[in-house]
DNA sequence: GTTTTTGTTGATTGACGAGTCAATAAACTT
DNA sequence: AAGTTTATTGACTCGTCAATCAACAAAAAC
């Protein structure tokens, strides 16, 4: 009983498949099967909507950046000082939407695609790219010339918190991650020493 | 001509072509063959010394680690204020022994392999647990209570370097991600604000 | 000098998995 | 109603690779 228009629903069950196997097992020696046996399908059916099984990683991480993507612009929206709007980006980043087990287990992966892989390197470039600029905007007016400097840290650490997340037992704690990035700005910014307890 | 007592160094070899070829491919999914082939001798052979592959892998690590811990404990050895044994730590874990791509790339994809192997999980938590508790000693007399905090943070701030500098082009700048942990200090403990510049 | 230990490899086995294909079926078109 | 497009899968091909084995060689032990 094949419904039309099935096309959009199954790619989008295989990327989500895609990202809950490589974040389940950790690795990217996922098989197509597996893959498809989560999204509901057959093998055969995965690779005819996707070439290959690159394809879908490509598209996985695609995914995976939309929504960090979609999620950084929309904080960044509403708000109104420099400070809100780096701020805004730490939220983001450690939101549990993104910072949650699977995606951050793919998202590792992925970094290891990038070896690889010259579009997947290149999405990461992008990924990189855009934090960065996405930071500077906010960082600029409060640190100048330094802005450079703290935004490529803030990233570098960012990126180490989710690395070190991978490997630590039980649920995320994005408060507790995004608390970390805060105090390094703090640091960074002596001109906004909002908070220094503990 | 079978000479005597070649186990150490047919080890040796395998152990070093490991963490090259995991680095220059950028990936776990090495052949032993090729493995085997860069120590200079056939996979069989590389399967009588080492069990199986995953061996070999875990022995890789113990290498780098080794390499690493010896390192660290060389610079700690001359080190007589807190802040120089901090700034040990941070030396050793950017220079050109531990620094270099082979060793980075090799580093990032045991990272994943902790996510399968027990053993593998092991060995990067004994990593954790020794870089933050010689960050500690240097710390506690510099930042009191908030050493902890710090500790954890130039930890992930290091990983976070070294996860980074998998994807840049061209040689590792060790002195320029030591000088990125430098300013983080910096910034944290303001008792020793020695460079600003820039 | 024969037996044992250590070193070494080519060839083989056995499993697994990506990708293809042929076939079936239900919708839409004309 | 015949033809076309879309959905779907079981079965198959083909390559790869970890691991094993049988065999050979040289040193050491007896």
């Amino acid at each position: 009983m094949p419904k039309l228009g099935m096309e959009p629903i199954r790619k989008d069950a295989l990327v989500k498949a895609t990202i809950t196997e490589i974040g389940r097992t950790g690795s990217l020696d996922v098989t197509v099967s597996q893959i498809a046996k989560r999204a509901g399908m057959s093998s055969a059916l995965a690779h005819h909507y996707f070439g290959s099984k690159e394809d879908m990683f490509l598209a996985a991480m695609r995914h995976i950046m939309t929504i960090y993507g979609a999620e950084v612009r929309g904080a960044l929206g509403v708000a109104q000082t420099p400070m809100a709007r780096i701020d805004a980006i730490v939220v983001a980043s450690f939101s549990p939407t993104n910072f949650r087990r699977e995606a951050v287990g793919a998202w590792l992966n992925f970094w290891v695609l990038a070896q690889t892989v010259p579009q997947a390197k290149r999405l990461v470039a992008v990924y990189q790219r855009r934090l960065k600029s996405n930071l500077l905007v906010g960082l600029r007016p409060l640190a100048g010339a330094r802005a450079e400097g703290i935004a490529e840290g803030l990233g570098a650490l960012i990126d180490g918190l989710y690395l070190r997340q991978v490997l630590r037992p039980g649920a995320p704690d994005g408060a507790a991650a995004a608390q970390m990035a805060r105090d390094y700005l703090a640091a960074h910014l002596p001109s906004a020493p909002q908070d220094h307890n503990r």
